[in-house]
DNA sequence: TTGAAAGCGCTAACAA
DNA sequence: TTGTTAGCGCTTTCAA
């Protein structure tokens, strides 16, 4: 619990001339310098944090939003593996990562802006949160620096990180084409998720691009969700018997997918093509393995925190990033028979 | 960016005053304290938790050690589902987490306690920490309050949440004892884990209970990595074809002895029964599926985080919380035949 | 090369 | 019920 008050009076020098020796500014005589720190190193000197960021006005500390890190959301390690990389990163550039945890009732009282003023974080990092939120308003509004995670807004203090997901989409769909396949359903998510208006939109490019109709009655909602995706999808594939492929917007929902076709006794690939999205680790283990769409998740969280900081430290570059997502092939999609 | 000063001035009180009324205390006028509260309002005033903390000596925040949390264990659900427990947790309890990211190589620059105090945290979770972590040490010295995951270790200021390994892998050999297997091998994590120590002393007793000799050829660590897993398990079964059962003490390195035992021409469980340890989320998708020690993660970061603030609070109660493990009998074990 | 002094935004004795 | 004052630990002018 050592202060440099402490180190200055032990010694024999003023507080103003400590921070300077400790911080390595040059104009303090080195051999004061070299005795300071002697001294710092006896007495367990650890610099205060709080103090030092009250009076510079900045925490090196990155804020991170992160939505649906409950219980029920443990199959996706969506989330973590963006997590993985953020935190990789920062702690190799240097900065703190602090928890902003909402839960809606909480993000009643409080507002975004007033999260991160009282907390004075840097900069925010946010993932999952839906284009309903209100605190997407916020964000827009606030001169707080941010990087969105798979949302495409940028502004003065907002960057975005994403993939192509309209691109990625009609990749899935191509090759579904390719294999033969006229008669394509969709599981989408939710009409509150950027990624979902750009999958669909990819999708239905895909399909127009082949001379086929879009049809609505062929697409649904599964909302992400494994149990929603199963019931919705196998009541698709029952009033649309026709349907030979499906493309799930997510590998969580193909996983509801998987269960309809079992329930229908509609083998996969045989008798049902079926491509994800996001190559979550499941993805190769189920059975039949799923062919999808793999976004590189680790590597976006990596770039959403070289973006913030270089934001942070002025380096204003390009505000927007795009990665690019990959068709893996597995055994859930065949030739259309 | 308003300060209570701003407040101060536009209600033509004193910054004593602001702060009292603001922050609930009785001996303020509650006519006052409406104005106040009104023009904190209309200032967009957000209190600065910097300046609160250094006064007030806490900071409503827990530090967050944990390791591991890289690119290559992302198959692992297991950190996840604790941090998942841990943040929903603290989040309604109203502190704020903070990442203490440790790379060894930081590690050499800075102690645990330094990280500790410089952001004076007002406790610690730690996750994933080997035995011989020199943090370990200081961990059990320092007066940081500090809820271990794992790690059975007590102190004034320490307390840990663990499950009963001893039980859970004796449980684990039972059962295949129970099918009538003789000859179990096991694949342990590595020395300097306490749940290895712990796991393989359960299946130690496992054996003797049941007067089977306990035989070190039998086994081999697999540093709770798949691949060495793979690799460690497909030696012990070339070498020791009697073996008609393995005991994996993760299921991610179950994972590899199902390679390896697929390569060995051996079908699980038919030619070779497997437990394996976790419950993962992918034991159950893979195939077979793999029967278990099922361990409530996300149970167990809920009860660090209850446990920490308990004593963080002065509810000093006990220390150590022990959660049951629980059996999943899947399709990876069967009867010897 | 060093020190005195002010101030970051807040809380809390103590006095009025 | 309110205000004065000091101080948390640090950085940073400005002057010496």
């Amino acid at each position: 619990m050592a202060t440099i008050k402490d180190i200055a009076k032990a010694a024999g020098v003023s507080v103003t001339t400590v921070s300077r020796a400790l911080n390595g500014y040059s104009d303090v005589n080195e051999k004061t310098r070299e005795r300071i720190k002697q001294i710092a190193q006896e007495l367990q000197y650890s610099p205060n944090t709080l103090a030092r960021s009250l009076v510079m006005n900045k925490t090196k500390t990155i804020g991170l939003l992160v939505s649906g890190m409950t219980r029920g959301s443990i199959k996706d390690n969506f989330t973590y593996e963006i997590l993985c990389g953020i935190n990789d990163t920062t702690s190799s550039l240097d900065y703190d990562l602090i928890f902003f945890s909402t839960n809606t009732s909480k993000q009643k009282e409080k507002s975004y802006t007033q999260l991160c003023r009282e907390r004075k974080v840097d900069g925010v990092i946010i993932q999952g949160i839906k284009t309903d939120d209100p605190y997407l308003r916020e964000v827009i509004d606030s001169d707080i620096p941010c990087v969105l995670i798979d949302i495409p807004i940028e502004g003065a203090s907002v960057g975005y990180i994403t993939t192509d997901n309209v691109l990625g989409a009609k990749n899935a769909v191509k090759h579904l084409l390719q294999l033969g396949h006229k008669h394509i359903g969709m599981i989408n998510g939710h009409n509150q998720a950027f990624v979902s208006q750009q999958r669909l939109e990819g999708y239905r490019l895909g399909l127009i691009e082949d001379n086929i109709d879009f049809n609505w009655n062929y697409v649904v909602n599964g909302a992400f969700d494994e149990d929603q995706a199963y019931l919705v999808s196998k009541k698709l594939l029952q009033t649309n018997p026709q349907l030979t492929a499906i493309f799930s917007a997510s590998d969580v929902m193909a996983l509801g997918v998987l269960r309809a076709a079992k329930e229908l006794n509609r083998s996969i690939p045989d008798d049902l093509s079926l491509v994800g999205y996001d190559d979550i680790v499941l993805a190769s283990y189920v059975s039949p393995p799923l062919t999808t769409i793999a976004q590189d998740k680790y590597l976006m969280g990596q770039k959403a925190a070289e973006l913030l900081v270089a934001m942070l430290q002025g380096g204003i570059e390009e505000r927007r990033i795009v990665i690019d997502t990959v068709l893996v092939e597995r055994s859930s999609t065949t030739k259309v028979n």
